[in-house]
DNA sequence: CTACAATCGACAACGTGGTTGACGAAATGG
DNA sequence: CCATTTCGTCAACCACGTTGTCGATTGTAG
């Protein structure tokens, strides 16, 4: 018979690692590039507001946690000043939250930042095989690449 | 030209999903199996305690938190009954921390519980494939199978 | 037009898990 | 014998999530 298999528990282990090197080297680049204070959270939450703007309430449903979790994580994307909240006219209830020109920045930069990355994977792993695993995540791991529900999953109470 | 690249950001965010997909039905597993309460942090700091005993110290370094932190782990894994805090007769500061029958039932059931989610990946992968991910993880993210540092990524704190 | 329901955003209280700082007790070493 | 280090714990604080509530506004009957 082949060589024996990788005990269960390895895989969880190695996705997690591969994942914190990937947003922990991003982070430590965007620090580089004039953006610390930055949190893994704030990135994925500033992807999610979009370009054409949210609310609370949306931004809320697209992360899949609450919409006051969503309104603190929107504070304070606002106090590092990645966002910014304009009163809706047609709608005095909302509040419309638009990115600004720094978070923009913040984002094309992300999105550099990870394209390196993976170019630094592919150099190790070959195009291919890097293709391959992605693939392969894809179909042990579907869903929209944005409706993570990243935060939430550590700390995920059970009542 | 082959078809194009995935954006840099999807292979974080399927690591992630993957991750999570995996624990998620570890816990739910394991709830059914008569260990609800247990938590990710939970089974990863059980696994650092590790057959021999340690102390809380030991656990923080292992799980690369505070010593703190740690202390607070050990008081919830007692709390639900998993380890044991005995005084070291050698050294009157230590108390060595011991998992207890009901924890050690619990390790052993998540390790199958893992393997068999493991089993549905190759299911579907193909265990060729999967292997080749798991290798391939290893090279782009090594590092022990146990010095996780698992809590700690998403809430870093800067300061 | 009015009354009722739903929606949005905010506030409060709470739980969890991390951090630092400080401190007493015990071991260690000059 | 005293100074330093180590261990465990307490207290305060921060980040991030949760639920519950509530006022303001909008939409929908009646």
């Amino acid at each position: 018979m082949a060589s024996t298999e990788s005990p269960g528990f390895e895989l969880p282990l190695r996705l997690l690692l591969g994942f914190r090197a990937l947003v922990d080297q991003l982070n430590a680049q965007l620090a580089r590039e004039g953006h610390p204070g930055v949190r893994p959270v704030h990135g994925f939450a500033l992807q999610a507001v979009g370009p054409t703007g949210t609310t609370a309430v949306e931004l809320g449903r697209r992360l899949g946690v609450s919409k006051q979790a969503a309104g603190k994580t929107i504070d304070a994307l606002q106090r590092l000043g990645y966002v910014q909240r304009r009163d809706d006219p047609a709608d005095a209830r909302r509040k419309v939250v638009a990115i600004t020109p720094r978070g923009r920045d913040c984002l094309v930069r992300s999105a550099r930042i990870f394209d390196e990355l993976r170019r630094g994977w592919a150099e190790v792993l070959g195009e291919t095989r890097l293709r391959a695993l992605e693939d392969d995540l894809r179909r042990v791991a579907p869903g929209e690449p944005l409706g993570v529900d990243a935060p939430g999953w550590l700390g995920a109470a059970d009542g």
